[in-house]
DNA sequence: CATTACCTTTACGTTAACGTAAAGGTAATG
DNA sequence: CATTACCTTTACGTTAACGTAAAGGTAATG
């Protein structure tokens, strides 16, 4: 029933900056500042930076939120949406609201992103008639 | 035949500075600096700036770049997409390459939102269920 | 004709999100 | 033991996207 490793409190698995950082294309400065900024708090062995798995998901999801525009400050109101610590009735249907509103947002921004992409279609089609129709002779190009 | 007003070259329907501003939600030195920036060219009556209602268009896809976390740099390399201008066969296949470059990272942005909105979905689903368990006496807030 | 409501330009300020450089610690490796 | 490859902190620099203030023009309105 005891635990076998000799390792006390580390988690199994951990990561070193440069690990995440590669993983994840951003520089250490990057992982670092997000530190800065409070958004994750790493283990340290003796000066250097040990990240867990939780961190690396942190990191993660931050990544997630910049590719749609969101601030950090938003990465970190969104993340922490998913943490318990909310107990009372109050602050439940207070999370809920803020879920909606949040909601909305991304609703609004995948109607964005549809007509970008209705639009990219039609750029390309009329790229690719014109193109078989004015050049007819030339050869695909390959990919 | 012959043109019934006197206004030569105006469009028949332009909008104020300020009407575009209020219109978009933002103030109106956002539409100068996109001037400034390049990015429109408004006519001018006197001092006054004129907007017509392709002018008016381009905003409109520019705050719909922003929203989606677009620099403003990026929102002019996809409007210039949609203009014509690309006459050979060369300029019409590189156009198609990066068509499918912005589609891919749109589609990307895409799965980023959906992600983050079953996210969203599981929280509110588990508040809620929590509010109907643990708090089942308290009445439901009016919207 | 004074006020009000718009408009203009110029120019400096601000915040977010890192980049970059300097100066140094540590652990393995030839 | 010198080199190499990582790691650290501190601190100043940079870019984008505006905000804000100052100083002034113009057209209608009471």
């Amino acid at each position: 029933m005891t635990s076998p490793d000799t390792q006390t409190q580390i988690p199994r698995r951990t990561y070193t900056i440069s690990e995440l950082a590669k993983e994840f294309g951003v520089t250490t400065r990057t992982i670092r500042f997000y530190e800065e900024k409070g958004l994750i708090s790493p283990l340290r062995e003796g000066q250097k930076r040990l990240y867990t798995p939780a961190d690396r998901v942190r990191i993660k999801l931050i990544l997630r939120g910049k590719r749609i525009g969101m601030t950090l400050r938003e990465c970190v109101e969104f993340i922490d949406m998913y943490q318990p610590g909310h107990n009372n009735a109050e602050q439940l249907h207070s999370l809920v609201r803020d879920v909606k509103k949040r909601r909305e947002r991304l609703l609004q921004q995948r109607k964005d992103i549809d007509a970008m992409l209705s639009g990219l279609d039609e750029v390309q089609n009329l790229c690719e008639t014109t193109l078989t129709n004015d050049f007819p002779d030339q050869p695909p190009e390959p990919i």
